[in-house]
DNA sequence: AAAAAAT
Protein backbone atom coordinates (compact mmCIF):
# COMPACT_ATOMS: atom_id res chain seq x y z
CA UNK A 1 0.00 0.00 0.00
CA UNK A 2 1.56 3.38 -0.93
CA UNK A 3 1.56 6.19 1.85
CA UNK A 4 -1.24 7.82 0.08
CA UNK A 5 -3.64 5.08 0.65
CA UNK A 6 -2.64 4.84 4.74
CA UNK A 7 -2.99 8.29 4.66
CA UNK A 8 -6.62 7.77 3.54
CA UNK A 9 -6.96 4.69 5.74
CA UNK A 10 -6.44 6.93 8.62
CA UNK A 11 -8.59 9.37 7.26
CA UNK A 12 -10.85 7.55 6.98
CA UNK A 13 -10.58 6.05 10.39
CA UNK A 14 -11.16 9.98 11.60
CA UNK A 15 -14.08 10.27 10.11
CA UNK A 16 -15.76 8.06 12.53
CA UNK A 17 -15.56 4.66 10.14
CA UNK A 18 -13.98 1.59 10.93
CA UNK A 19 -14.48 0.12 7.79
CA UNK A 20 -13.14 -2.48 5.98
CA UNK A 21 -13.03 -0.75 2.84
CA UNK A 22 -9.50 -0.92 1.62
CA UNK A 23 -8.68 1.78 -0.83
CA UNK A 24 -5.71 1.21 -3.25
CA UNK A 25 -4.89 4.77 -5.32
CA UNK A 26 -1.98 4.74 -7.79
CA UNK A 27 -0.44 7.94 -8.62
CA UNK A 28 -0.10 10.74 -6.18
CA UNK A 29 -3.26 12.69 -5.98
CA UNK A 30 -3.97 12.91 -2.33
CA UNK A 31 -8.09 11.96 -1.01
CA UNK A 32 -9.24 13.05 2.11
CA UNK A 33 -12.39 11.80 2.65
CA UNK A 34 -15.62 13.94 2.62
CA UNK A 35 -17.66 14.33 6.51
CA UNK A 36 -20.26 16.37 4.92
CA UNK A 37 -21.77 16.77 1.10
CA UNK A 38 -20.79 20.22 1.47
CA UNK A 39 -17.23 18.97 1.15
CA UNK A 40 -17.67 17.63 -2.28
CA UNK A 41 -17.67 21.25 -4.10
CA UNK A 42 -20.77 19.88 -5.28
CA UNK A 43 -23.28 22.30 -7.17
CA UNK A 44 -25.85 23.94 -4.65
CA UNK A 45 -28.81 22.28 -7.43
CA UNK A 46 -27.14 19.25 -6.32
CA UNK A 47 -27.23 19.77 -2.71
CA UNK A 48 -31.03 21.09 -3.15
CA UNK A 49 -31.57 17.93 -4.44
CA UNK A 50 -29.58 15.74 -1.92
CA UNK A 51 -31.01 17.55 1.20
CA UNK A 52 -34.92 18.29 0.01
CA UNK A 53 -35.21 15.47 -2.39
CA UNK A 54 -33.19 12.59 -1.25
CA UNK A 55 -33.82 13.69 2.50
CA UNK A 56 -29.65 12.98 2.86
CA UNK A 57 -27.56 13.76 5.88
CA UNK A 58 -24.58 12.82 5.57
CA UNK A 59 -22.35 10.79 2.79
CA UNK A 60 -22.40 6.75 4.11
CA UNK A 61 -18.90 5.16 4.04
CA UNK A 62 -18.48 4.12 0.71
CA UNK A 63 -19.88 7.72 -0.45
CA UNK A 64 -17.19 9.71 1.96
CA UNK A 65 -14.31 7.66 0.61
CA UNK A 66 -15.30 7.13 -3.09
CA UNK A 67 -17.01 10.64 -3.91
CA UNK A 68 -13.48 12.24 -3.02
CA UNK A 69 -12.11 9.61 -5.85
CA UNK A 70 -14.62 10.64 -8.49
CA UNK A 71 -15.28 14.24 -8.58
CA UNK A 72 -11.40 15.29 -7.55
CA UNK A 73 -9.36 16.14 -10.82
CA UNK A 74 -7.86 14.55 -12.67
CA UNK A 75 -10.94 12.04 -13.13
CA UNK A 76 -9.51 8.81 -12.38
CA UNK A 77 -11.30 5.56 -13.40
CA UNK A 78 -12.39 3.71 -10.23
CA UNK A 79 -13.29 0.00 -9.31
CA UNK A 80 -15.55 0.22 -6.27
CA UNK A 81 -17.13 -2.49 -4.40
CA UNK A 82 -18.92 -1.98 -0.98
CA UNK A 83 -21.66 -3.52 0.66
CA UNK A 84 -25.21 -3.81 -0.38
CA UNK A 85 -27.56 -0.78 0.65
CA UNK A 86 -24.90 1.05 1.41
CA UNK A 87 -25.45 3.71 -1.26
CA UNK A 88 -23.74 3.11 -4.48
CA UNK A 89 -26.49 4.45 -6.92
CA UNK A 90 -25.82 7.83 -5.13
CA UNK A 91 -22.07 7.78 -5.48
CA UNK A 92 -22.39 7.48 -9.66
CA UNK A 93 -25.39 9.19 -9.84
CA UNK A 94 -23.70 12.58 -8.03
CA UNK A 95 -21.10 11.21 -10.52
CA UNK A 96 -22.50 11.33 -13.45
CA UNK A 97 -24.33 14.47 -12.26
CA UNK A 98 -21.47 16.65 -11.34
CA UNK A 99 -19.57 16.10 -14.95
CA UNK A 100 -22.31 16.80 -17.18
CA UNK A 101 -21.67 20.80 -18.33
CA UNK A 102 -25.44 21.48 -18.28
CA UNK A 103 -25.49 24.26 -20.78
CA UNK A 104 -23.66 20.94 -23.65
CA UNK A 105 -26.28 19.25 -25.05
CA UNK A 106 -25.25 16.30 -26.00
CA UNK A 107 -24.93 12.66 -24.13
CA UNK A 108 -21.95 13.12 -21.76
CA UNK A 109 -22.74 10.29 -19.24
CA UNK A 110 -23.78 6.64 -19.40
CA UNK A 111 -24.83 4.06 -16.99
CA UNK A 112 -25.19 0.52 -18.06
CA UNK A 113 -26.92 -1.87 -15.97
CA UNK A 114 -28.08 -5.42 -16.51
CA UNK A 115 -31.50 -5.39 -15.96
CA UNK A 116 -34.33 -2.91 -17.25
CA UNK A 117 -35.84 -2.51 -13.80
CA UNK A 118 -32.19 -1.19 -12.23
CA UNK A 119 -32.04 0.99 -15.45
CA UNK A 120 -35.36 2.70 -14.49
CA UNK A 121 -34.88 2.60 -10.80
CA UNK A 122 -31.38 4.49 -11.25
CA UNK A 123 -33.15 6.65 -13.15
CA UNK A 124 -35.79 7.38 -10.43
CA UNK A 125 -32.70 8.40 -8.48
CA UNK A 126 -31.14 10.97 -10.79
CA UNK A 127 -34.36 12.13 -11.65
CA UNK A 128 -34.76 13.05 -8.23
CA UNK A 129 -31.45 13.86 -7.00
CA UNK A 130 -31.04 16.16 -10.50
CA UNK A 131 -34.34 17.73 -9.68
CA UNK A 132 -32.65 21.30 -9.49
CA UNK A 133 -30.12 20.97 -11.86
CA UNK A 134 -31.74 21.01 -15.21
CA UNK A 135 -29.35 18.38 -16.46
CA UNK A 136 -31.82 16.22 -19.00
CA UNK A 137 -31.78 12.23 -19.12
CA UNK A 138 -32.94 9.28 -21.18
CA UNK A 139 -33.76 5.85 -20.49
CA UNK A 140 -31.85 3.15 -23.52
CA UNK A 141 -34.24 0.23 -22.55
CA UNK A 142 -35.85 -2.08 -25.72
CA UNK A 143 -39.62 -1.50 -26.07
CA UNK A 144 -42.50 -3.65 -26.55
CA UNK A 145 -41.43 -4.67 -30.16
CA UNK A 146 -45.26 -5.79 -30.85
CA UNK A 147 -46.89 -2.34 -30.86
CA UNK A 148 -45.65 1.20 -31.86
CA UNK A 149 -42.07 -0.74 -32.48
CA UNK A 150 -39.95 2.70 -33.56
CA UNK A 151 -36.85 1.13 -35.66
CA UNK A 152 -33.40 2.60 -34.56
CA UNK A 153 -32.98 4.09 -37.71
CA UNK A 154 -36.80 6.22 -37.76
CA UNK A 155 -35.74 7.48 -34.15
CA UNK A 156 -34.10 10.92 -33.66
CA UNK A 157 -30.58 11.02 -32.25
CA UNK A 158 -30.12 11.70 -28.17
CA UNK A 159 -29.73 14.89 -27.04
CA UNK A 160 -30.22 13.98 -23.26
CA UNK A 161 -27.31 14.36 -21.38
CA UNK A 162 -27.23 11.06 -19.24
CA UNK A 163 -28.61 8.01 -20.38
CA UNK A 164 -29.15 5.31 -18.23
CA UNK A 165 -30.11 1.87 -20.49
CA UNK A 166 -29.12 -1.96 -20.86
CA UNK A 167 -25.68 -3.26 -23.06
CA UNK A 168 -28.09 -4.44 -25.94
CA UNK A 169 -29.77 -1.37 -26.42
CA UNK A 170 -26.92 0.52 -25.87
CA UNK A 171 -24.94 -0.72 -28.71
CA UNK A 172 -27.49 -0.63 -30.94
CA UNK A 173 -27.99 2.80 -30.77
CA UNK A 174 -23.87 3.97 -30.37
CA UNK A 175 -23.86 1.67 -33.66
CA UNK A 176 -26.56 3.53 -35.81
CA UNK A 177 -25.06 6.62 -34.70
CA UNK A 178 -28.16 7.23 -32.83
CA UNK A 179 -25.76 7.66 -29.63
CA UNK A 180 -22.93 9.81 -30.04
CA UNK A 181 -19.52 9.42 -28.03
CA UNK A 182 -17.80 12.32 -28.79
CA UNK A 183 -18.70 14.14 -25.27
CA UNK A 184 -18.68 10.87 -23.43
CA UNK A 185 -17.29 12.31 -19.42
CA UNK A 186 -18.34 9.57 -17.77
CA UNK A 187 -19.07 6.03 -18.07
CA UNK A 188 -20.77 3.97 -15.21
CA UNK A 189 -21.39 0.15 -14.86
CA UNK A 190 -23.64 -0.46 -11.93
CA UNK A 191 -23.23 -4.32 -10.82
CA UNK A 192 -19.76 -4.24 -12.34
CA UNK A 193 -18.60 -7.96 -11.96
CA UNK A 194 -21.71 -9.46 -13.97
CA UNK A 195 -21.33 -6.90 -16.24
CA UNK A 196 -18.10 -8.17 -17.23
CA UNK A 197 -18.44 -11.79 -15.77
CA UNK A 198 -17.47 -14.66 -18.43
CA UNK A 199 -22.05 -15.82 -18.43
CA UNK A 200 -22.77 -11.93 -18.70
CA UNK A 201 -22.61 -9.49 -20.80
CA UNK A 202 -18.92 -9.07 -20.99
CA UNK A 203 -18.99 -8.81 -24.48
CA UNK A 204 -21.48 -6.31 -24.66
CA UNK A 205 -19.78 -4.09 -21.94
CA UNK A 206 -16.07 -4.32 -23.28
CA UNK A 207 -17.61 -3.44 -26.99
CA UNK A 208 -19.15 0.15 -25.20
CA UNK A 209 -15.98 0.55 -22.80
CA UNK A 210 -13.58 0.36 -25.94
CA UNK A 211 -15.56 2.33 -28.47
CA UNK A 212 -16.10 5.00 -25.57
CA UNK A 213 -12.41 5.08 -24.36
CA UNK A 214 -11.40 5.15 -28.31
CA UNK A 215 -13.50 8.12 -28.42
CA UNK A 216 -12.80 9.90 -25.38
CA UNK A 217 -9.93 8.82 -24.42
CA UNK A 218 -10.34 10.89 -21.15
CA UNK A 219 -13.82 9.45 -20.11
CA UNK A 220 -13.48 8.44 -16.45
CA UNK A 221 -14.73 4.97 -16.14
CA UNK A 222 -16.61 3.89 -12.65
CA UNK A 223 -17.16 -0.27 -12.18
CA UNK A 224 -19.53 -0.32 -8.83
CA UNK A 225 -20.79 -4.05 -7.49
CA UNK A 226 -21.07 -5.39 -3.85
CA UNK A 227 -19.22 -8.19 -5.18
CA UNK A 228 -16.13 -9.14 -7.41
CA UNK A 229 -15.14 -12.78 -7.20
CA UNK A 230 -11.24 -13.65 -8.01
CA UNK A 231 -12.32 -14.86 -11.70
CA UNK A 232 -13.78 -11.38 -12.38
CA UNK A 233 -10.95 -9.55 -10.38
CA UNK A 234 -8.35 -11.78 -13.00
CA UNK A 235 -10.19 -10.26 -15.72
CA UNK A 236 -10.57 -6.88 -14.77
CA UNK A 237 -6.63 -7.05 -14.52
CA UNK A 238 -5.76 -8.97 -17.67
CA UNK A 239 -8.23 -7.25 -19.84
CA UNK A 240 -10.09 -3.96 -18.32
CA UNK A 241 -6.70 -2.20 -16.57
CA UNK A 242 -5.35 -2.13 -20.07
CA UNK A 243 -8.69 -0.10 -21.50
CA UNK A 244 -7.93 2.28 -18.50
CA UNK A 245 -4.11 2.33 -19.04
CA UNK A 246 -2.55 4.81 -16.50
CA UNK A 247 -4.14 5.45 -13.25
CA UNK A 248 -7.24 4.24 -11.42
CA UNK A 249 -8.34 3.55 -7.94
CA UNK A 250 -9.81 0.38 -6.43
CA UNK A 251 -11.88 0.13 -3.02
CA UNK A 252 -12.06 -3.42 -2.20
CA UNK A 253 -14.13 -5.70 0.55
CA UNK A 254 -12.53 -8.87 2.00
CA UNK A 255 -15.41 -11.13 1.47
CA UNK A 256 -15.57 -12.47 4.23
CA UNK A 257 -16.83 -8.87 5.86
CA UNK A 258 -19.73 -8.93 3.01
CA UNK A 259 -22.64 -9.78 5.08
CA UNK A 260 -24.43 -7.44 6.57
CA UNK A 261 -24.91 -7.31 10.74
CA UNK A 262 -28.48 -6.31 10.65
CA UNK A 263 -29.33 -9.23 8.65
CA UNK A 264 -30.24 -12.58 10.55
CA UNK A 265 -29.69 -15.56 8.14
CA UNK A 266 -31.47 -18.56 8.89
CA UNK A 267 -31.67 -22.30 7.47
CA UNK A 268 -34.49 -24.74 7.41
CA UNK A 269 -34.58 -28.33 6.37
CA UNK A 270 -37.66 -29.81 4.71
CA UNK A 271 -37.63 -33.01 3.85
CA UNK A 272 -39.13 -32.88 0.33
CA UNK A 273 -39.93 -30.24 -2.67
CA UNK A 274 -43.78 -30.42 -1.56
CA UNK A 275 -43.29 -29.34 2.29
CA UNK A 276 -41.17 -26.38 0.69
CA UNK A 277 -44.62 -25.28 -0.25
CA UNK A 278 -46.42 -25.93 2.61
CA UNK A 279 -43.60 -23.99 4.31
CA UNK A 280 -44.02 -20.69 2.24
CA UNK A 281 -47.74 -21.17 2.65
CA UNK A 282 -48.10 -22.19 6.66
CA UNK A 283 -45.22 -20.25 7.59
CA UNK A 284 -44.02 -17.14 5.56
CA UNK A 285 -47.23 -16.29 4.47
CA UNK A 286 -47.99 -15.98 7.97
CA UNK A 287 -45.15 -14.03 8.82
CA UNK A 288 -44.88 -11.64 5.53
CA UNK A 289 -48.13 -10.28 7.33
CA UNK A 290 -46.44 -9.00 10.17
CA UNK A 291 -43.12 -7.56 9.21
CA UNK A 292 -43.20 -6.10 6.23
CA UNK A 293 -42.20 -6.60 2.52
CA UNK A 294 -41.15 -10.19 1.45
CA UNK A 295 -39.17 -12.00 -1.79
CA UNK A 296 -39.54 -15.07 -2.76
CA UNK A 297 -36.32 -16.16 -4.50
CA UNK A 298 -36.73 -18.95 -7.05
CA UNK A 299 -34.33 -20.76 -9.61
CA UNK A 300 -36.56 -21.15 -12.46
CA UNK A 301 -39.58 -19.41 -14.07
CA UNK A 302 -41.28 -22.81 -14.02
CA UNK A 303 -40.82 -22.69 -10.63
CA UNK A 304 -41.85 -19.33 -9.52
CA UNK A 305 -45.02 -20.10 -11.91
CA UNK A 306 -45.51 -23.25 -10.17
CA UNK A 307 -45.24 -21.74 -6.29
CA UNK A 308 -47.67 -18.47 -7.61
CA UNK A 309 -49.96 -20.87 -9.02
CA UNK A 310 -49.98 -23.03 -5.89
CA UNK A 311 -50.12 -20.17 -3.34
CA UNK A 312 -52.97 -18.82 -5.21
CA UNK A 313 -55.03 -21.84 -4.83
CA UNK A 314 -54.72 -21.77 -1.39
CA UNK A 315 -55.78 -18.47 -1.54
CA UNK A 316 -52.97 -15.97 -1.00
CA UNK A 317 -51.82 -12.51 -2.68
CA UNK A 318 -48.30 -12.93 -4.27
CA UNK A 319 -47.29 -11.37 -7.52
CA UNK A 320 -44.39 -12.89 -9.55
CA UNK A 321 -41.91 -11.26 -11.63
CA UNK A 322 -39.56 -13.23 -14.05
CA UNK A 323 -38.23 -12.48 -17.32
CA UNK A 324 -40.73 -13.88 -19.86
CA UNK A 325 -43.40 -12.01 -18.52
CA UNK A 326 -44.43 -8.89 -21.03
CA UNK A 327 -42.12 -5.57 -20.42
CA UNK A 328 -45.73 -4.14 -19.71
CA UNK A 329 -46.74 -6.86 -17.07
CA UNK A 330 -43.01 -6.38 -15.31
CA UNK A 331 -43.19 -2.98 -15.20
CA UNK A 332 -46.78 -3.15 -13.38
CA UNK A 333 -45.52 -5.81 -10.74
CA UNK A 334 -42.88 -4.13 -9.76
CA UNK A 335 -44.72 -0.79 -9.34
CA UNK A 336 -47.09 -2.22 -7.02
CA UNK A 337 -44.14 -3.74 -5.08
CA UNK A 338 -42.41 -0.69 -4.28
CA UNK A 339 -45.66 1.03 -3.88
CA UNK A 340 -46.77 -1.11 -1.03
CA UNK A 341 -49.92 -2.49 -3.03
CA UNK A 342 -48.23 -6.03 -2.77
CA UNK A 343 -46.53 -7.49 0.16
CA UNK A 344 -45.20 -10.78 -1.02
CA UNK A 345 -43.13 -11.15 -4.25
CA UNK A 346 -41.87 -14.10 -6.03
CA UNK A 347 -38.87 -13.98 -8.46
CA UNK A 348 -36.01 -14.94 -10.62
CA UNK A 349 -32.78 -13.90 -10.57
CA UNK A 350 -34.05 -10.84 -12.53
CA UNK A 351 -34.22 -9.00 -9.17
CA UNK A 352 -31.62 -10.29 -7.47
CA UNK A 353 -28.97 -7.44 -8.12
CA UNK A 354 -29.80 -3.96 -6.87
CA UNK A 355 -33.48 -3.94 -6.63
CA UNK A 356 -34.26 -1.46 -3.79
CA UNK A 357 -36.99 -0.82 -1.71
CA UNK A 358 -36.48 -0.51 2.04
CA UNK A 359 -39.54 -2.27 3.48
CA UNK A 360 -38.40 -5.36 2.31
CA UNK A 361 -37.33 -7.35 5.81
CA UNK A 362 -37.50 -10.64 4.46
CA UNK A 363 -35.97 -12.83 1.61
CA UNK A 364 -36.58 -16.18 0.84
CA UNK A 365 -34.22 -18.59 -0.61
CA UNK A 366 -36.93 -21.04 -1.76
CA UNK A 367 -34.01 -22.56 -4.19
CA UNK A 368 -30.24 -21.80 -3.53
CA UNK A 369 -28.45 -19.66 -5.87
CA UNK A 370 -26.25 -22.81 -7.73
CA UNK A 371 -23.32 -22.14 -9.60
CA UNK A 372 -24.52 -22.39 -13.77
CA UNK A 373 -22.11 -25.23 -14.54
CA UNK A 374 -22.13 -27.23 -12.01
CA UNK A 375 -25.28 -27.30 -9.71
CA UNK A 376 -23.54 -28.75 -6.82
CA UNK A 377 -21.68 -25.77 -6.18
CA UNK A 378 -22.99 -22.19 -4.56
CA UNK A 379 -23.45 -19.02 -6.77
CA UNK A 380 -21.94 -17.01 -3.62
CA UNK A 381 -22.20 -13.69 -5.16
CA UNK A 382 -26.26 -14.51 -6.28
CA UNK A 383 -26.65 -15.47 -2.64
CA UNK A 384 -25.33 -12.22 -1.04
CA UNK A 385 -26.94 -9.74 -3.44
CA UNK A 386 -30.47 -11.60 -3.28
CA UNK A 387 -30.37 -11.24 1.24
CA UNK A 388 -28.96 -7.59 0.24
CA UNK A 389 -32.33 -7.11 -1.08
CA UNK A 390 -33.39 -6.91 3.04
CA UNK A 391 -31.90 -4.53 5.42
CA UNK A 392 -31.55 -1.59 3.12
CA UNK A 393 -29.05 1.31 4.66
CA UNK A 394 -28.30 -0.74 7.96
CA UNK A 395 -32.19 -1.92 8.68
CA UNK A 396 -33.14 -5.54 10.27
CA UNK A 397 -33.51 -8.10 8.34
CA UNK A 398 -34.09 -12.25 8.29
CA UNK A 399 -33.07 -14.50 5.42
CA UNK A 400 -34.66 -18.20 5.40
CA UNK A 401 -33.09 -21.17 3.17
CA UNK A 402 -35.09 -23.76 2.32
CA UNK A 403 -32.69 -26.49 2.18
CA UNK A 404 -34.06 -30.09 0.80
CA UNK A 405 -31.97 -32.76 0.76
CA UNK A 406 -28.01 -33.38 1.66
CA UNK A 407 -26.85 -31.63 -1.59
CA UNK A 408 -28.28 -28.27 -0.15
CA UNK A 409 -27.00 -28.65 3.02
CA UNK A 410 -23.54 -28.84 1.71
CA UNK A 411 -24.49 -25.93 -0.73
CA UNK A 412 -25.20 -24.24 2.33
CA UNK A 413 -22.13 -25.05 3.89
CA UNK A 414 -20.37 -23.68 1.55
CA UNK A 415 -21.68 -20.44 1.35
CA UNK A 416 -21.12 -19.87 5.18
CA UNK A 417 -17.65 -21.48 5.01
CA UNK A 418 -17.35 -18.88 2.10
CA UNK A 419 -18.36 -15.44 4.04
CA UNK A 420 -17.54 -16.92 7.10
CA UNK A 421 -20.88 -16.32 8.72
CA UNK A 422 -22.62 -19.05 10.28
CA UNK A 423 -26.68 -19.72 9.67
CA UNK A 424 -28.56 -20.66 12.47
CA UNK A 425 -30.64 -23.15 11.65
CA UNK A 426 -34.87 -23.37 12.49
CA UNK A 427 -35.06 -26.44 14.87
CA UNK A 428 -38.56 -27.65 12.58
CA UNK A 429 -40.01 -26.69 9.77
CA UNK A 430 -43.18 -27.56 10.87
CA UNK A 431 -43.38 -25.41 14.24
CA UNK A 432 -44.50 -21.71 14.07
CA UNK A 433 -42.64 -21.13 17.64
CA UNK A 434 -39.54 -21.88 15.51
CA UNK A 435 -40.26 -18.93 13.66
CA UNK A 436 -41.33 -16.55 15.44
CA UNK A 437 -38.00 -17.45 17.70
CA UNK A 438 -36.07 -16.93 14.31
CA UNK A 439 -38.16 -13.58 13.82
CA UNK A 440 -37.24 -12.13 17.46
CA UNK A 441 -33.65 -13.01 16.90
CA UNK A 442 -33.71 -11.20 13.82
CA UNK A 443 -35.25 -8.11 15.85
CA UNK A 444 -38.30 -7.95 14.03
CA UNK A 445 -40.77 -9.21 16.44
C1' DA B 1 -30.58 -20.99 -15.34
C1' DA B 2 -31.53 -16.19 -15.83
C1' DA B 3 -30.41 -11.99 -17.04
C1' DA B 4 -30.39 -8.39 -22.40
C1' DA B 5 -31.73 -8.52 -27.10
C1' DA B 6 -32.53 -9.65 -31.68
C1' DT B 7 -34.10 -12.95 -34.68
Amino acid sequence: MSSVSLLLAKLITEAGYPTPISPVTTGDTPYTSAVKFEDLNLSPELLKGLYIQMNFEKPSKIQSISLQMILTPPFKNLIAQAHNGSGKTTCFVLGMLSRVDPKLIAPQALCICPTRELAIQNMEVLLKMGKYTGITSELALPTDNKKDYISVSKRAPVIAQVIIGTPGTINKWIKAKKLGTSQMKILVFDEADHMLAESGFREDSVRAMKEIVKECPNCQVLLFSATFNDKVKDFISNNIKVIFKEEYNELFVKKEELSLESLKQFKVKVPDELSKIIVIKDKIMEIAEKVGQTIIFVRTRRSAEILHEALVKYGYEVTTIQGSLTLEHRDKIVKEFKDGLTQVLISTDLLTRGFDQSKVNLVVNYDLPVNHECDTKPDNEVYLHRIGRAGRFGRKGAVFNLLCGDTDEMIMKKIEHHFNHYVTEVPSWKSDEDFEDALKKAGLM
